[in-house]
DNA sequence: GCTCGTTATTTTAGGCATGAAAGATCGGGG
DNA sequence: CCCCGATCTTTCATGCCTAAAATAACGAGC
């Protein structure tokens, strides 16, 4: 209707910096880990929806949680409790389900990988001004909700986590 | 310094508010290309780069404006070329390299696709309001600014893009 | 005109993603 | 009791990503 508006270019342009915004953000951290602990972030974001879950959990709600597909988590557990970091143990009462929990070195590396993320996300965060940091959360909260309007997630069928696993 | 932020959170915050609107919006133009023009959005992300670049440009060109490997392009394109969109040729001259382009039926498809992903993208920014608009654009230049002073990206021969391929 | 270092590309090995199909187990209705 | 649909998990086929090794071709210098 506007006639300053009359063709998706803000759009693109907003969703192209969005995306550029989040690959740089990702491979830094990717190369990080993998310098620093020998781990990706696959590897990472599991060990955090355990860290986050308290105690074992199945592998259903494992992949729920990390808004993945069942079949990849099956992959990213196995290298990982081949490094002894996780644990898989059967569900008394349901050999359909596996209860997947963090080891103690799990844990400890966890909290190590953790530490240094928290570090290199707040080496970028902090060197933006203020309002900049407002304006970005602010900004990036209201297009969540458009995109929850626009396409409604796959249904949640018990727990609604929506916060992505790591947030501790 | 300021007790206020003594920790790292609001970072990872951001961060994880930052990836988890990424990956959405991914993943709807991902579901989408597949529905509408059973594509990829790596395919279409080429195409978009061939036609941003105007005529036949190299593999390595390519892969520098995608900000991906050089290994990843040959797959992608090979797959076009498959198609029928794109052509490779040698370049006259120089038998190592190799001239790519879209073929005229590769441009339309393109353009067909072009339009239907500024018509998602506007669906999603559209829906914000006129500040959130302006607030998330300027955030994430900032933020990118943030992340080329931390991170700098590797030496760029001879072109410098950065501005990712597409943004006609 | 042959050799050597450089440059462009493909190939290879390894990781992670999806979606669909297969395997295993549970639980309830004949 | 047994079978059958539902549920949880893994497996498989396919695709894209990276980093590193292999391949191929250029161009300069002797």
């Amino acid at each position: 209707m506007n006639a300053l508006k009359r063709d998706g270019r803000d759009g693109v342009r907003a969703v192209i910096r969005l995306l550029a915004c989040a690959d740089r953000v990702q491979k830094l951290c990717q190369r990080r880990f993998r310098e620093h602990f020998d781990a990706t972030l696959p590897r990472f974001d599991v060990m955090a929806a355990l860290a986050a879950a308290g105690g074992p959990i199945t592998m259903g709600a494992l992949s729920g949680r990390l808004l993945v597909s069942n079949g990849a988590v099956t992959g990213v557990v196995a290298s990982l409790v081949e490094a002894g970091l996780v644990v898989q143990r059967e569900k008394p009462g349901d050999r359909r389900t596996r209860l997947v929990s963090l080891t103690p070195a799990g844990r400890a590396r966890f909290d190590a990988m953790a530490e240094a993320h928290r570090d290199w996300t707040a080496e970028i965060f902090d060197a933006l001004p203020e309002d900049a940091r407002a304006q970005l959360m602010s900004g990036l909260i209201r297009m969540l909700a458009a995109l929850e309007a626009a396409d409604p997630p796959a249904k949640t069928g018990e727990d609604d986590v929506s916060a992505p696993a790591y947030d501790a």
